[in-house]
RNA sequence: GGAGAGGUGGCGGAGUGGUCGAUCGCGUCGGUCUCGAAAACCGAAGUAGGUGCAAGCCUACCGUGGGUUCGAAUCCCACCCUCUCCGCCA
């Protein structure tokens, strides 16, 4: 949501920080409706003052008996009410915030232009995609003979999903287990367990309604099954206003992520890349506006550890203008290489939203030592996504056997086990 | 799911139709006192919007949304949440 005090001071930057991101103007339409929301405002509560002026009135004109006086007051103030009743700021305030809502954030100045992926800038690299003595297979080629489901799991509950058992299964759960761990024990992040079924304020406060309600599945309920850890994490502070001492707060969790949208592209059918359900462990970072900066590359660095850990070959990107998501100012992206399929495939996301979600969810902190409240800065990245994680260590570390070497530093999830292998 | 009770300022807790944005206590902050601290005493302090150069003035907000009324924290309706008991259950 964007302050249209902002959006006042300078219309013509406002419209130009959409235009990089490929959306038309807005500044102009949203200033009208303000126009109206406060000329009505003035109607109303010039009203109201009459009103509250003439009822004074009136309770003194009856506390003394004088009924005729009370009765004289009471058709003279109709008038006022009826003002006050027909100028309706509300009505204007949620045209202009149903505008506001629906636009993304203004981009940071280090985002590459560019309207769509191609623009995206590779920053570096980290290892280099390893030489084969045989032709790597996918990921879904390796683990049928480890028991990856799919027909199961279409059976089960349809397409994109997937069923692991055995190792594979074991697998996951290290993953998981062994990032969380990392996060809390090296990296100052505290565990949270969450819901993962959210209501519409909720998904409202991090920017996935109005505008993407398509994206997430709705429980028969009125409630919505959460698409990341992020929401509910980062929803913790919706409505609060927090001492400085309390910042930055660093949150993780690792949580099951439901995805509608996932199969609607046609894209990635085969194996479980893409899936309407699959594990992830997400970081939030709430801090201080002068902080953002800094916790964004910190937290990015958090993830990344996890790709180095692992021994995967991976880079980082920084979308551009036009790839950088509704809620986000600067959005980092790791991609792992993945030797099967011969491609880089994003395996985290790391944003900085800055106010933006703050602003929708009226998170504020009181500065100390100053006066009134400031809006937080929020950030978000997975660390990581726990699915793509397997893929990408299976087809790493596939051997010409089929079988899979195991990352050292699972092998303490992995009850010791080196090496798996099919069957 | 059934029955009952309740949601008021950082916390506790008054207030049941007329200057109530809200008594009071605790906590917080500033000051007096003190070598310093404690205690005591004095004082300050909500959020948002409108208006003004400013001091300030005005408006709204007592879980949320409606309604009744000249006037609602107070009455009515719906919803959300919390607590107690019962039932069910991982």
């Amino acid at each position: 949501m964007h302050d249209i005090k902002l959006v006042r001071a300078n219309p013509a930057a406002f419209d130009a920080a959409l235009a990089r991101r490929g959306a038309p103007p807005a500044a102009a339409e949203a200033l009208r409706l303000d126009d109206l929301r406060i000329e009505a405002i003035r109607i109303t509560q010039a009203a109201q003052t009459t009103r509250n002026e003439l009822s004074r009135q009136i309770g003194a004109a009856m506390k003394r008996g004088d009924t005729q006086e009370a009765e004289r007051l009471k058709a003279e103030v109709k008038a006022a009410v009826d003002a006050a009743a027909a100028a309706t700021p509300e009505v204007h305030e949620a045209a202009r915030d149903a505008i506001l809502a629906a636009l993304p954030n203004v981009l940071d100045e280090a985002v590459p232009e560019g309207l769509d992926e191609t623009a995206n800038v590779v920053l570096h690299t980290h290892g280099a995609p390893a030489n084969f003595a045989f032709t790597p297979k996918q990921h879904f080629e390796l683990g049928e003979a480890f028991g990856m489901d799919f027909a199961n799991a279409a059976k089960l509950a349809g397409t994109r999903f997937t069923i692991l058992r055995g190792p594979l299964a074991r697998l996951e759960r290290a993953l998981g287990q062994w990032m969380l761990n990392l996060h809390t024990e090296q990296h100052g992040y505290t565990e949270v367990s969450v819901p993962l079924l959210v209501n519409d304020a909720t998904l409202y406060g991090t920017g996935q309604l109005p505008k993407f309600s398509e994206d997430s599945f709705r429980t028969t309920d009125g409630r919505w099954l959460i698409p990341t850890a992020e929401v509910p994490l980062t929803n913790l502070v919706r409505g609060e206003i927090l001492a400085e001492s309390a910042l930055p707060m660093r949150l993780t969790a690792l949580s099951a992520c439901f995805r509608s949208e996932a199969g609607s592209a046609g894209r990635d059918t085969r194996g479980m890349l893409r899936q309407h359900q699959f594990q992830k462990v997400e970081l939030v970072s709430i801090c201080l506006p002068q902080d953002s900066e800094a916790e964004h590359e910190r937290m990015t660095a958090c993830a990344e550890r996890v790709l180095t850990d692992l021994g995967l070959t991976w880079r980082r990107i920084v979308l551009s203008a036009g790839d950088t998501g509704f809620g986000a100012a600067k959005t980092y992206d790791l991609e792992v290489w993945l030797p099967g399929q011969q491609a880089w495939r994003e395996i985290s996301s790391c944003s900085n939203c800055r106010d933006f979600q703050a602003r929708r969810m009226d998170a504020r902190f009181r500065p100390a030592g100053g006066k009134g409240t400031e809006f937080l800065h929020t950030l978000n990245g997975s660390g990581v996504a726990v699915g793509r994680a397997l893929i990408a260590v299976l087809e790493t570390f596939q051997q010409a056997d089929g079988s899979v070497l195991v990352p050292e530093v699972l092998r303490p999830w992995m009850g010791g086990v080196e090496m798996l292998h099919p069957g």
